[in-house]
RNA sequence: GCGGGAGUGGCGGAACUGGCAGACGCGCCGGACUUAGGAUCCGGUGGGCAACCGUAAGGGUUCGAGUCCCUUCUCCCGCACCA
């Protein structure tokens, strides 16, 4: 029985229903068969997908249906990375705990995305906030402190007074909070860091084996590093002290005029013993403390500077330089120090006028004189070194490497790398998260909680105020404890991860998501990962995808992952917009994803995400072009419906081309020109656009076919062949129509079960092909002539042409260019 | 400033290694069917009456350039006193 009009709710309930009652997608380990894991990043459970998600789950589904349709194992999760500050808000603004408000969220989008038909294997739903799932959380924190990768140091660490916790440097944007824009402070507190430093040289240099990131993402993440080579050069303080100073520029250390500390450098206290301009230069000090991140590190600035008073000595000629103290020398960076060089660095330049220090210039352009007294840039540029002693006259390219041989062969320094890349703070002074498991006894010091007592539970009993304390501390029967070693009453730590933590190994967790003995299982892990592809904003190009990295990089080297690198393949989408601009509530230009299928259905909402733009392009939202959509699966529709009486029972007879008529012949090559094409588009180009206008072209061609050949001369088989293709190539992008127009075929099996097709070589074979014949390189005819002709032959039919013949009268043919089956190119004079 | 990407009809976007610019869709115009059509089906649709002109602008290479090279402009994104 063949319903006349598409009811996507009936149909859409009816498949979710079914896939979820078979559990369709579930999966298991399969040694036979090639495996496939295709993953999008999880949601944090806000309450309610946005249109970002849809397109992120409309992309990952593609991609999970394809390959399971071309017949590997696919591995395709959804879990919720569900712990996070706005539960927390919510708990402090509507009073609910966030417990509840974390799970009903949770429930409301997995409804939510059971609703859109993504075909995940629901029984390795996982939740970063589930102490299944944070107990091993606190157990690789463990591991990484047993290795020494996870420490507790005092240091100036940002703060943001809205969120009350402090931040990672990735999660600091623009001097402000990443997550919600509130300007960030610098605070001096004991905080737990995970060593990411030991592992720059390695996360940068394995980004070459990243070949299926996209160019973008792995230079954000080399910038994100900055790795830089230079010296390490000790000057003498008069005081007898050594000032290491880092500087990639030893060819320029003749230009030094001056040195410079970093406000919080250790040196400044016993620098100011004895000045008596003392006072005033802790104000300064005081002030540059103050001075908000964004001020600080703006490039344009004000250099601000106070002379200590104290001098060092330039250990290659003896020059004696005055030591200053200056805002734009940053403590975190090298050794805290650096040594001035105005002639040669800009913002030496600026600080040395402003201040009126001298300037020497070193380096001389080849072939052109800079005067030290006049210059208003900085030269930085390669050139003939000066006032260089024994470098003098050397190609500063060579002198560089000259001089730090000689800084090395006298002991005055050594080589030195340095990276931008600080470690990871992951202490967060907030509630929901997961415990740091780490107890603190009077007589032990820090001591770790044994892996048997994990996993450290969050207590659900605590008070949360408007403050924003962490919750924790206050949490006497949380924090009150005995020391492990020696029983001593201890307090616990209060703090929790950062989330990124919880996000940083989840996909691992995806291949064995119920073991209770270990955070993964080794053999699962050798048979899923690596991730084949991943689909993700590009918002986390640094933070998740660099922690993640990190994290599988240290589990590789403890022997847990067989991988050390997680993510084969990154595509990361562009931003969903609407009218040019990014969706959001103050604008009031969000579309509600649930709205749409209420109205169109899932696989409508689907198509148009998918149709409207190719997926890392940002997409602009278009009413209509939904409508498009919507009319293109009515469209099919009514054509498959309409032709089910014609083709049900029609056997799928191997079909001989000779049998077969012009206009049959002509369906059947677009039939598997289409097969081609979208079996490319999806697997080597993630075009998606051009896949589905591929598909709308087979069922224009369909409808032209039946229009044009009355029904008793259609060939049944060629039609059955057109639509049960047809759907087959839908089903990854609208699966629910493709699937009940595959039922009401009374095609076997679920379209979902079917083998991907692959063209018929016979067919795409063409006898006729149009070929362009251009005079002077413009289009003056098109012929038609049979395929694979010689192209002496296309040169002669060309000529031929009465139009080309017209046009060549009285005119010399000077050159015949030929491109076999394509066009002839006739040059004249 | 440095790095990455992008500029193509009224709009979203096609065009693999240089070879018919504008596929497909939206919108618009016309026709058919209709009591009606905002449904559906069919046809048309870069500009110009034409020769011709058209892929941000200018130059170049080539028989031939949206595609390659040089110069410039605009927009988006990332990083930004990192020594």
């Amino acid at each position: 029985m063949v319903s006349r009009k598409y009811n996507f709710r009936l149909v859409e309930r009816k498949w979710q229903e079914r896939w979820e009652k078979e559990e369709a997608f579930r999966v298991t380990e399969n040694p036979s068969l090639p495996k496939f894991y295709c993953l999008e990043m999880f949601p944090y459970p806000s309450g309610n997908l946005h249109m970002g998600h849809v397109r992120n789950y409309a992309i990952g589904d593609v991609v999970a249906r394809f390959y399971r349709m071309q017949g590997y194992q696919v591995l395709h999760p959804m879990g919720w990375d569900a712990f996070g500050l706005p539960a927390e808000n919510a708990a402090i603004k509507h009073g609910i705990h966030p417990a509840k408000w974390t799970w009903d969220n949770i429930d409301n989008m997995r409804r939510q995305l059971k609703l859109l038909g993504v075909s995940y294997d629901w029984s390795r739903e996982i939740a970063t906030c589930h102490p299944d799932y944070y107990r091993w959380t606190q157990w690789l924190f463990l591991q990484f402190y047993k290795n020494g990768l996870a420490y507790r140091k005092k240091a100036a660490v940002n703060w943001c007074p809205a969120c009350a916790t402090v931040l990672a440097n990735e999660q600091v944007k623009d001097g402000k909070c990443e997550r919600c824009g509130t300007e960030v402070t610098k605070k001096e507190l004991e905080q737990w860091f995970f060593r990411i430093t030991a592992y720059a040289d390695r996360l940068l240099e394995d980004l070459k084996k990243l070949e299926g990131w996209p160019e973008k993402v792995r230079v954000m993440q080399e910038n994100w590093i900055g790795r830089s080579e230079g010296v390490e050069i000790r000057f003498k303080l008069e005081n007898g002290k050594d000032v290491p100073v880092f500087t990639t520029r030893p060819d320029t250390i003749y230009g030094v005029t001056y040195i410079v500390l970093a406000p919080e450098h250790p040196l400044v206290e016993e620098l100011l013993q004895g000045n008596p301009d003392a006072l005033e230069i802790k104000k300064f000090i005081e002030k540059v403390r103050l001075q908000s991140e964004i001020v600080r590190t703006a490039a344009e600035g004000e250099k601000e500077g106070v002379f200590t008073g104290a001098y060092a000595i330039n250990p290659l000629n003896g020059d004696r330089v005055p030591v200053w103290i200056a805002n734009y020398v940053l403590m975190e960076y090298g050794t805290g120090a650096v040594m001035g060089v105005p002639a040669h660095d800009q913002r030496d330049l600026e600080f040395a006028r402003k201040y009126r220090l001298p300037v020497k210039v070193v380096i001389q352009p080849f072939g052109a004189e800079i005067d030290p007294q006049t210059m208003e840039e900085a030269y930085v540029e390669p050139g003939l070194m000066v006032n260089s002693g024994p470098f003098d006259g050397m190609d500063s390219e060579v002198a560089k490497l000259k001089i730090t041989e000689f800084i090395e062969e006298k002991g005055y320094g050594q080589r030195k790398v340095n990276y931008r890349l600080r470690d990871w703070l992951i202490s967060r002074q907030r509630y929901w998260g997961a415990p740091i498991p780490i107890v603190y006894c009077e007589k032990c010091g820090i001591v770790p909680v044994p892996e048997s007592e994990l996993p450290v539970l969050l207590p659900l009993d605590v008070e949360f105020t408007p403050t924003g304390e962490s919750p924790l501390s206050k949490c006497e029967s949380f924090t009150k404890t005995t020391c492990p070693v020696c029983g001593a009453p201890a307090r616990r730590e209060t703090d929790t991860m950062d989330t990124f933590v919880c996000s940083s190994w989840y996909f691992l967790r995806y291949c064995s998501p119920h073991e209770t003995e270990k955070p993964f299982d080794e053999a699962k892990l050798r048979y899923w990962m690596p991730v084949d592809q991943y689909i993700g904003g590009v918002e986390h190009a640094i933070l998740h995808l660099l922690y993640a990295r990190f994290f599988t990089k240290v589990l590789y080297d403890l022997g847990l992952v067989p991988v050390d690198e997680p993510f084969k393949n990154l595509l990361t989408q562009g931003m969903v917009l609407k009218d040019g601009a990014k969706m959001s509530k103050s604008l009031g230009n969000v579309v509600s994803p649930e709205e749409i299928i209420e109205n169109y259905g899932a696989d409508t909402a689907r198509l148009f995400i998918l149709f409207a733009a190719p997926p890392e392009r940002d997409l602009d939202w278009s009413d209509q072009g939904v409508e498009g959509s919507f009319r293109f699966l009515n469209r099919v529709w009514r054509l498959v419906t309409g032709l089910a009486p014609q083709v049900q029972g029609v056997a799928q007879f191997p079909l001989s081309q000779d049998a077969l008529n012009t206009e049959d012949r002509s369906l059947r090559s677009l039939i598997h020109r289409t097969i081609q094409k979208v079996t490319v588009d999806i697997k080597e180009r993630f075009n998606f656009n051009t896949a589905i206008s591929a598909i709308m072209e087979l069922v224009n061609g369909l409808y032209h076919y039946c229009e044009h050949t009355p029904e008793g001369k259609r060939n049944k088989q060629v039609l059955r062949e057109g639509v049960t293709n047809l759907l087959i190539l839908l089903s990854p992008f609208a699966p629910h129509i493709a699937s009940e127009l595959w039922e009401q075929l009374g095609m076997p099996g679920d379209v979902h079960a079917q083998k991907w097709p692959e063209p018929d070589p016979e067919a795409l074979v063409t006898e006729k092909i149009t070929i362009v014949v251009q005079v002077n390189g413009r289009v003056r005819d098109r012929v038609e002539v049979p395929a694979g002709i010689d192209p002496e032959e296309m040169k002669k039919i060309a000529l031929a042409q009465p139009k080309i013949q017209e046009m060549l009268s009285g005119k010399e043919l000077v050159k015949v260019i030929c491109v076999p089956e394509k066009l002839v190119n006739l040059v004249v004079r």
